[in-house]
DNA sequence: AAGATTGTTGCTTA
DNA sequence: TTAAGCAACAATCT
């Protein structure tokens, strides 16, 4: 489940690998999978070259080299996109003692996934490139290729122009990371909304970026209950809130993000900020705060929700 | 074998 | 008018 951090750890990384190579050729395996349609999405794409990437809340946004069109792509919970630097590449002999090893690992994604660290078996990853899941393909003309896998078709990648993309940010919330993202602006969101403190940090409009992973550990390190009416929240308990939210988002990005079902960043690898989560998926074990507890689940805004009946309060 | 999994949209209800 | 709640979507796993 691609939230923030994940999200900008694949910018972060793609920002590094693919800006100016120019897209000569494209494969859509899933026509649902582009937008608005398979016939503009190729006319615009082909022949032009990514110049910058940007991210709104879990939103990639590829910025385009005829400076009209930008290619957005949302990976929903299952998208992957994963870039190989050469389909065959081969290291020169003066390359070192670990040649080899190098090479291995650099062509291993083609030969079957064993890019992934350890044989820990994930949906939809562990496979040859292109898989039974790869919607997309994007070649470069310097032979390097990304692939956009999706083993749930509910991601999508998007072409739009400059009006689009100016309209559609608006229904965004305050990023997280961004300068405007202060406590004042924190307090005014919560202190304004009825329902739970869990449905208004996973609401895009409001604050762009948490998903329900995330949530989960912002309430737990706060320590408030999810199901805490928001506009019943102390102004401490709004700070705690705040805070939480800021270092688990850093820290989270700092790790490459979670991986629980099938994150995998641009290189095929696994976030690592999985050993460090708290509460989420540990429904029926003991709290590691408090250790008092045991770990609840219920339902709340529609989705999984994990908590200590103890230490939140 | 039904129910859970989640991000977002669009519809309904309050 | 606006907020809040919920089904729907997709494909797999438990």
């Amino acid at each position: 489940m691609p939230e923030l951090p994940e999200v900008e750890t694949i910018k972060n990384d793609l920002n590094k690998k693919i800006l100016r190579k120019k897209i000569i050729d494209l494969k859509i395996l899933n026509k649902k999978s582009v937008k608005p349609n398979l016939n503009f999405f190729s006319k615009t794409l082909i022949n032009l070259s990514i110049t910058k990437i940007d991210r709104i809340g879990k939103l990639l946004i590829f910025y385009l080299s005829d400076r009209k069109h930008f290619l957005l792509i949302h990976l929903k919970m299952t998208g992957q996109l994963i870039y190989l630097p050469h389909p065959c590449l081969r290291l020169p002999a003066q390359a070192g003692a670990d040649r080899l090893a190098k090479e291995r690992e650099l062509n291993s994604i083609i030969a079957g996934g064993h890019f992934l660290e350890g044989k820990q078996k994930i949906t939809g990853i562990g496979e040859s490139l292109p898989s039974k899941h790869t919607r997309i393909i994007f070649y470069f003309k310097d032979k390097s290729i990304l692939y956009f896998n999706d083993l749930r078709k509910f991601g999508y990648a998007r072409i739009v122009n400059e009006k689009e993309l100016v309209n559609l940010k608006k229904e965004f919330g305050i990023e997280p990371l961004n300068k405007n993202f202060t406590l004042d602006s924190f307090k005014k969101i919560i202190q304004g909304k009825k329902t739970n403190i869990k449905a208004v940090l996973l609401n895009q409009k409001f604050i762009a970026g948490i998903g329900n992973i995330y949530a989960d550990e912002i309430l737990f390190a706060a320590g408030i209950k999810p199901a805490r009416q928001a506009n019943k929240l102390k102004k401490s308990e709004i700070e705690k809130i705040f805070k939480a939210t800021n270092s688990m988002i850093k820290k989270a990005i700092k790790h490459r993000g979670t991986t629980f079902r099938n994150f995998l960043d641009s290189s095929g690898k696994r976030g690592n900020f999985s050993d460090f989560l708290q509460v989420y998926g540990r429904a029926g074990e003991r709290c590691k705060k408090c250790r008092q507890g045991t770990v609840k689940k219920i339902k709340l805004a529609g989705r999984g929700t994990h908590y200590c009946p103890v230490c939140q309060t």
